[in-house]
DNA sequence: CAGGATCCCCTCCGATACTG
DNA sequence: CAGTATCGGAGGGGATCCTG
């Protein structure tokens, strides 16, 4: 299981900053950050350092609400980890990655009209 | 190329009412009602009859400005497409769209204690 | 460490009405 | 037919500060 860097934000899901969203805006990704396992809320807060405590506690709770989080506490440890409602949804979360992460930079503000033909579907 | 009809709302995306989005409320929606090919405004209005006319035509600039979606004019006809980029995101849409559609009662205000175990990933 | 409280802005989104 | 104009509420989301 790897350790949670900031670098891997960008690298393990561009879809961060997409429009693709689940539950909040940060949600996705948070479901991305718990792939490997069990995370610490500190630990979560290494890879989403922009977000602030509360929103992140908000998504975890929002995520928490929809049945895709776990939320343990022993002690004064508090762990977040996905359910298995949860980790049925990373096969498709990891599709929708792959494409962002493969068409971002067509993504972002589309000035080139080349880019924007049609697909002449169902013609 | 089937027709769209109301019922084709529900039938065809659960993922409209779900929490997980592209664009903004409606876009997922809209992206599946054109994946059979063009469509006029009109038409769009058939099974999208609970957005205002405003709020669609809002929708549908946005995926014009991410590329997902093209406009074309002609004459008074106005026509809405997908583009090789928006077909390009139906593969995953449609994973992500089965997954709602498996889990929908799942999804909805999880209140049932059982569900939300952990799956006990990366043990 | 894992948040809660408070403040506040700003965008999303809907309703209604109107138009070339 | 394919939109625009205008208004307005709701709440998402950030900044800052505080706490058991």
């Amino acid at each position: 299981m790897r350790p949670l860097d900031p670098q891997m934000f960008d690298e393990l899901c561009p879809s961060a900053l997409t429009p693709i969203r689940i539950g909040d805006k940060w949600g996705a990704l948070i479901v991305v950050c718990l792939a490997d396992g069990p995370r610490r809320y500190s630990e979560l807060r290494i890879p989403l350092a922009r977000i602030t405590p509360k929103v992140m506690t908000q998504s975890l709770r929002t995520l928490e609400r929809l049945g895709l989080v776990a939320r343990t506490v022993e002690g004064r440890q508090v762990t977040y980890e996905l359910t298995v409602l949860g980790v049925s949804m990373l096969e498709p979360l990891r599709a929708i990655c792959a494409w962002a992460e493969e068409h971002w930079d067509e993504l972002v503000d589309a000035t080139d009209p080349i880019r924007n033909e049609p697909a002449a579907l169902g013609a």
